[in-house]
DNA sequence: TCAGACCATGTGGTCCGACCACAGTAGCAG
DNA sequence: CTGCTACTGTGGTCGGACCACATGGTCTGA
């Protein structure tokens, strides 16, 4: 059975392309518990050679497992070189969704929707389990919140200036607490979904960040909002949760993405 | 113009992977507007050449794309040869999930309670909505319900008689019946990744479907559940429909999937 | 003996050239 | 005008070649 050289011997059912064919084995080997997350697939020219395809064909496969987030790929020798299955799932659901967001010109209000209902009901899953854990999510609004001077050793080489966050900054920890929300709750296809949601939008959302009257005033409210949400499913209280969750995104996006409204594309591209 | 072999005109910012550098044009041009749905792409050694990489590494980045349900080749000559801009959003969340729950990373509980989040918030919103269209829907229900005594080919081996659809016509019209409530609600968005995760998990469900003890009278029922959460929209009741359509896909799943595969509760880690 | 430089090895990343199968299309022959 | 054929352009595949990189062993000098 190693004699995979010709395809003729080896291949009774051909079923398309070369690079399916390796998708395919991948997937069985996967389903059938002979590979597992943390594993090291066969290098790309072994893999070749068993499979009677060439290395091209490997490569596209390798490629497509890539981009959904199943593997990660390293060169170099040592046991971090190679092709590893990623034992969490992260990326791939988001570029899926940034990208087909981008594609059909998907409706910038209907995604800050589904936004709204999957954490509306993260939020309503958290505040009725027993006991949730909100420690990475308070971590991130104690982040949020922290002046540089607050002896935080992540903030030893920030400027102590007034504005203790950057936008940018503010906003990737935003969308960090949102995502944590979302893995507390314990559903990692939600959270993915999620974080590919947030990622589509996000260009609009620094863009208009930018335009606003007053940063610090919005920050300060997003922060106290951040507090009510937690607070909120603290106290066990799912439909206020629900509600504070979905006016929490509805501001936020009416103030910045309905900011400088129409979401033509200026173009403008500084370089 | 021909001549761009040097990377150093036409590509200021490496960034990396050169399949990269393809994947990152064509959703820049994906979300300038420039590529739309339906349009074709520029082959794969103009690509190359255009992008002063080699043609190994856009058909790396097509793969992905493709992978993703983004685009579809075809060989050949004519209007429908090349690599097209995919018009409708579908294949790719399903591979991905898929594959995420082949490899561990996703549990198809949590894919269960996706779809359970996402399709009650499309049955309330029908439910408050001033003049839903439900004709779609209903359509699919009156083909389901619909006695082909005959005719039907696919019905080989099953009784011609009490089974009016075989399991897989049967299955089929129910995910349409479900994703036609999507898109009456109007929201693509939903739409698109409710539709990803139920061919997701089809494999399942039709292996499930297998091993029913009695096909005939889970079809009844999924019949009567359809029936009873249209009902629940048209008589503008949200709460009814929320809760008809949660246990219609509690009690779909708990017969199929969970009868061949022992899924661990997700919430509830045995310690 | 030990530390550092050095090279052999194996990995993915990339490019290139070649060939194939396929599907239209233009051109020719009838 | 009709029908067939050859051409052209597309993606699909393959094999080889080279590169950059990281590791691990070996060699050399102090």
């Amino acid at each position: 059975m190693s004699e995979a050289s010709v395809a003729t011997l080896a291949a009774p059912v051909d079923s398309g392309r070369a690079w399916e064919v390796v998708l395919r084995r991948i997937e069985a080997d996967l389903v059938s518990g002979v590979l597992r997350p943390g594993d090291h697939l066969p290098g790309e020219r072994a893999l070749a050679a068993e499979l009677g395809v060439g290395r091209s064909s490997v490569r596209e496969a390798l490629r497509a497992l890539e981009v959904l987030g199943l593997i990660r790929t390293q060169s170099g020798s040592g046991p971090q070189s190679g092709a590893i299955i990623v034992a969490r799932p992260s990326g791939g659901m988001a570029v899926l969704v940034r990208l087909q967001v981008a594609a059909h010109g998907f409706a910038v209000t209907d995604v800050v929707k589904t936004r709204q209902v999957l954490e509306s009901a993260v939020v309503a899953e958290l505040a009725t389990s027993a006991s949730p854990d909100l420690s990475a999510a308070i971590e991130l609004l104690d982040a949020m919140d922290a002046p540089p001077a607050a002896g935080s050793d992540a903030a030893l080489d920030r400027a102590p200036d007034a504005a203790a966050l950057s936008r940018d900054e503010f906003l990737t920890l935003d969308q960090a607490f949102h995502l944590a929300l979302a893995v507390a709750s314990g559903n990692e296809v939600i959270a993915s979904v999620m974080g590919g949601l947030r990622d589509s939008v996000e260009h609009y959302v620094r863009v208009g960040a930018e335009s606003l009257p007053s940063w610090a005033a919005m920050a300060d409210r997003l922060r106290a909002e951040h507090r009510a949400i937690v607070a909120a499913i603290e106290a066990r209280d799912a439909d206020l949760a629900r509600t504070r969750i979905h006016e929490h995104i509805d501001r936020y996006h009416a103030e910045t993405i309905a900011a400088f409204a129409p979401i033509a594309p200026s173009a403008a591209p500084p370089d």
